[in-house]
RNA sequence: CGGGGCGUGGUGUAAUGGUAGCACGCUUGCUUUGGGAGCAUGUAGCCCGAGUUCGAAUCUCGGCGCCCCGACCA
């Protein structure tokens, strides 16, 4: 697309209350805008890397069994109190009233939906194993909305339930999960390290974070860098590693996603059965697993960046390639840029062509602090070549239109 | 919820009781084009309300909004 339509322009100037590196560059470079505290627009270069986000998502709980639903936001104030979280969940629901005054909750997660629909079509064993999942909305009243997009009032959630027979049978989905989502955050170009955790007021058995290492984030951890062994500093009492004695450090980090075994804590309350082989009524065993999306992007900008912008990865970025065009107004140049243009693009290539009547300058700063991976540069200078540059590397190389193509 | 800070053009800021100024952006024109170009030109602002005062962006009170620290935290 050409950048001279794009929707969004860049802001020379970090806004002013931003604070973290994720929040001042995707505000910056035009990716996302707050509309009141805690709730944000996507933009067109935003969405684009959210879309990517989701499908990558999307595609590994396909991989492990999930069964994709879209479940809804209005909640019936009745179904929250069979769990008894109609008034005690902590960040507390946002509560309305309809017009025939009778309560509804914006869903903050969706234990209650699901297992509202679980009892419907689980009856016994036979019919379990059982994985649904869904990208959508959650609603939380947080007390303090933080950080542009780590912690918000609205955001969208991949939430994964599953529905087991036996202890056992959880476990190893659960570790199927836990594989799962170790590679969306490789996919993503983050490094993951997953922590025990304290499971918190959902309840449950056991619970894992996915942390990425970022001096922006909320939570701590402690790691073993000689066997790698690590835990949220919550449910750690020793400083020296349990595995191999060695000392543990502490460091800063991101949450990008939660795993807990539920156990039957929801199926007991909500009374969500099914019938054994021997006949017997049983609780049905529950996990839940989420990721935030929104925060997972803000996540590979806290741990993707330089002083000049964002450094994303292939993988979500918002095009393959920016097709940067100087010395427009000749007219030589100008038809060269628009057959590689029209070249890449048939060559499946998502490029954004900044077209625009700028400085060489403009567009090479703004071409940093969008962050597509890679960067070509068309102008008089190069003739009948094209600049090539990564994102992440300060060499560029002048190749031919045919070794160009060759490398696309 | 406790504590702190801040609201001035689209963005970032200055003026602390006396003519609201600067930079960037944006408009128009000319000149420019390899790391946020130059000249000229135009454009646009004191969060809302009440009070004090001859006079309020500035002081007081109330409201609204935003940010940060803590607490909290699927």
């Amino acid at each position: 697309m050409n950048q001279s339509q794009l929707f969004t322009k860049t802001l020379r100037k970090d806004p002013k209350d931003a604070v973290t590196v994720s929040h001042r560059f995707l505000v910056r470079a035009g990716f996302i805008r707050q509309l009141t505290s805690g709730v944000w627009s996507l933009l067109p270069l935003g969405l684009r890397v959210y879309r990517r986000i989701e499908n990558i998502i999307r595609e590994e709980m396909n991989v492990i069994g999930g069964q994709e639903v879209y479940l809804p936001t209005l909640q019936p104030k009745e179904l929250w109190q069979e769990t008894d979280r109609w008034e005690t969940i902590d960040p507390p629901l946002f509560k309305l009233k309809d017009r025939h005054g009778k309560w509804l909750g914006l869903g903050s997660t969706h234990e209650e939906v699901i297992t509202e629909l679980a009892r419907l079509y689980i009856e016994s064993y036979k019919d379990l194993p059982k994985a649904v999942y869904q990208i959508q909305n959650k609603f939380r009243n947080e007390m303090r909305p933080t950080g542009g997009l780590l912690r918000t009032r609205e955001f969208v959630m991949k939430d994964l339930y599953s529905f087991h027979a036996s202890e056992k049978d959880l476990d190893t989905y659960y570790k199927k999960v836990v594989t799962a989502y170790t590679t969306i955050y490789k996919r993503c170009g983050l490094e993951v390290v997953v922590v025990k955790a304290s499971s918190g007021s959902i309840g449950g058995s056991e619970s894992h974070e996915f942390m990425i290492l970022a001096d922006s984030g909320e939570d701590k951890i402690v790691l073993c860098r000689s066997c790698g062994w690590a835990a949220n500093v919550e449910v750690v009492k020793k400083s020296t590693c349990p595995q191999c004695r060695k000392a543990l450090k502490q460091y800063r980090t991101i949450e990008a996603g939660h795993t807990f075994k539920l156990g039957t804590t929801y199926s007991h309350k909500m009374q969500a059965f099914f019938t054994n082989k021997n006949g017997a009524k049983k609780s049905i065993i529950m996990g839940c697993y989420g990721i935030g999306l929104q925060r997972l992007m803000a996540t590979i900008v806290e741990a993707r960046h330089d002083k000049d912008g964002i450094i994303w990865p292939q993988s979500v970025a918002p095009f393959d390639i920016h097709l940067t065009g100087l010395d427009l107004e000749d007219k030589k140049v100008k038809k060269f840029v628009q057959e590689i243009y029209t070249a890449l693009k048939k060559a499946g290539k998502d490029v954004l062509f900044d077209d625009r009547d700028e400085s060489a300058g403009v567009k090479f700063k703004d071409a940093d602090l969008i962050g597509i991976p890679i960067r070509l540069v068309i102008s008089k200078k190069t003739k009948n070549k094209i600049e090539y540059k990564e994102r992440d590397k300060k060499t560029t190389k002048l190749f031919t239109r045919l070794q160009l193509l060759d490398k696309m």
